[in-house]
DNA sequence: GTAATGTCTTTTATCGGGAAAAAACATTTT
DNA sequence: AAAATGTTTTTTCCCGATAAAAGACATTAC
């Protein structure tokens, strides 16, 4: 008889000083779940842990519940599937988020929703509570987030909401614009046998297929828009320009989820935006580039400050 | 008799769950006593505490130690001051760091000693013991330090050094490069009213007082160097870039206590170039300007170039 | 009645502990 | 002997607790 493992049998103990919640392996064991519809049997244990991306303690954690439930008969190396996984069998979603994740969605809507005016002050303790988890998961939240701009800390005090405004929106696309520029420079400079133009290739085909059904998926696009910047961001080789993406990418997600107003039609448009975009970086003309790449940002510059409210200037200091 | 607070007696407690170091209460101690020396009696309560930026809480535990210490005579309103400090007065300098400093400390030592090479990982508890704190205190040092684009962290596992290597000076000075000609250029768009040109003056002076001096104050370079530099970003009126600074004086610190090969020669040539950048951005022509600025940003990037041993080529992705 | 001092409460900074997850080591199996 | 499985050790992640420090409230002095 096998003993449960430490991680499959937490969740069960009564909620008392629980430290941990094992949301790595219930996601993970969800994502088992799906390779287990198409194959008979399942692959070695150091292979599923690459495939899942975690380590063969979580597989073997992984494997035990899913012999527990009949999903599988195990023995050493002979893992056969016995029978397709029902929707009862999944860990239910919220249950896979990480810590992180659920902080970073409770603070963010905070953030976007009504009376969130900067100068306001942040309360680590406070945030803490509400969202119902430990301090230092909120603090090491705000650290990882000052990086954005729109918090910032008091020495031995509280954290300051800059509040996400018309400075901020001008402030964020100045840079995005100067560094998209740039590695857009540096994309055409590649040589024909990177990969990257296959990639782009990929992307072109991808939104040409978007385009043809933007009616129904328009809301596709964020994740295309994303794939594509990064890719471009990329050739600049520069860690700093590679990393500033995750600052766009994040204001833009939420972005995103709170401005619904013409979302189709602003799709619409920056679909084909960037598909011109495209044209311009194949044609390797640095010139059409930058001027692909100049109307595209001002249109998304622009989509962006519409969804701002606040319409004061910013006081002179 | 006025009962001790708690964080005046705090360290004479024995070593044992000792949670947190009163090293704010120290460090403004200390600064009050350099402050006592000059006048006969001290000002309000509230007003210490803004000339010592600390709450009132610390203020009366400094002024509870001064009166046991007969440093002054404390009676409501009135605190006398009896004698002049004397050295024995003092905390020792050593107590009135941070943690984050310590820790800091330690790392770059660690980082910038012989073994420490790209790929290599980072551990979190081995570092933690290493320097004698707790694993909450690091976790959060490296989180912050992430962002100057040394370490990266692996999800549920270690960070990697990623190496402070030729490709990062040169990743970091192009970033360097395109912030400050921008800055630059905005600086000079300044309008004469702005506060900006008092100080340009002011830093001009203090260049020529070194300069003049330059055999023996040599190292006071870096320090101007700093402010100079501050200066000049603040007028993009852009966080991202005035925060990016915060990147390069880190790596400038560490670097001008690292390599003191030929540092009164580069400081001397730095300075020259400083006062010609400062008369360049007097002078408000654009042209002048971007000239000074690109002159001094290469010299800059040479030196740091140069103090980098390895001098292998990066491998093709 | 304003601004200080005196007192009490809340929040931040930091540690130690414990479960989840990774990683290292030992033992089989092919 | 290479690569799997079985077992043990380490490390990461996260919580609760506690002293330092800040902040809020109450009282007194001018």
């Amino acid at each position: 008889m096998r003993l449960k493992s430490a991680v499959a049998s937490a969740g069960e103990a009564t909620g008392q000083g629980m430290s941990k919640s094992n949301n790595v392996y219930k996601d993970a064991f969800n994502r088992c779940l799906r390779l287990l519809d198409e194959s008979k049997s399942l692959p070695s244990e150091p292979e599923l842990g690459t495939l899942l991306g975690v380590s063969r303690t979580t597989v073997r954690s992984i494997l035990t519940r899913m012999e527990e439930t009949g999903l599988i008969a195990w023995n050493k190396r002979s893992k056969t599937v016995l029978r397709a996984p029902r929707p009862e069998d999944f860990f239910p979603e919220e249950e896979t988020d990480t810590l992180a994740e659920i902080i970073e969605r409770s603070f963010m809507r905070r953030l976007l929703a009504s009376g969130a005016e900067a100068g306001m002050q942040i309360n680590e303790l406070e945030l803490a509570r509400e969202i119902g988890v430990g301090t230092t998961s909120v603090r090491e939240f705000l650290i990882r987030f000052s990086r954005f701009g729109l918090i910032e800390k008091r020495r031995n005090s509280h954290w300051v909401l800059k509040g996400f405004t018309r400075a901020f929106a001008l402030e964020l696309t100045e840079i995005r614009e100067m560094f998209e520029l740039r590695s857009a420079a540096a994309f055409v400079a590649l040589p024909l046998e990177s990969a990257v133009w296959a990639d782009l290739d990929g992307l072109e085909v991808e939104h040409r297929q978007l385009a043809s059904e933007i009616a129904t998926r328009f809301n596709e696009f964020s994740e295309l828009d994303e794939r594509l910047h990064r890719l471009i961001h990329r050739a600049s080789h520069n860690r700093f320009i590679v990393d500033f993406y995750d600052v766009i990418a994040m204001i833009f997600h939420y972005h995103y989820q709170w401005n619904k107003a013409e979302e189709r039609q602003r799709n619409e448009v920056a679909v084909q935006e960037h598909l011109a975009y495209i044209a311009a970086l194949k044609s390797r003309d640095p010139g059409k580039v930058d001027a692909a790449c100049r109307k595209h940002l001002k249109s998304a510059r622009q989509t962006l400050l519409s969804s701002i409210p606040e319409g004061r200037q910013a006081q002179p200091a």
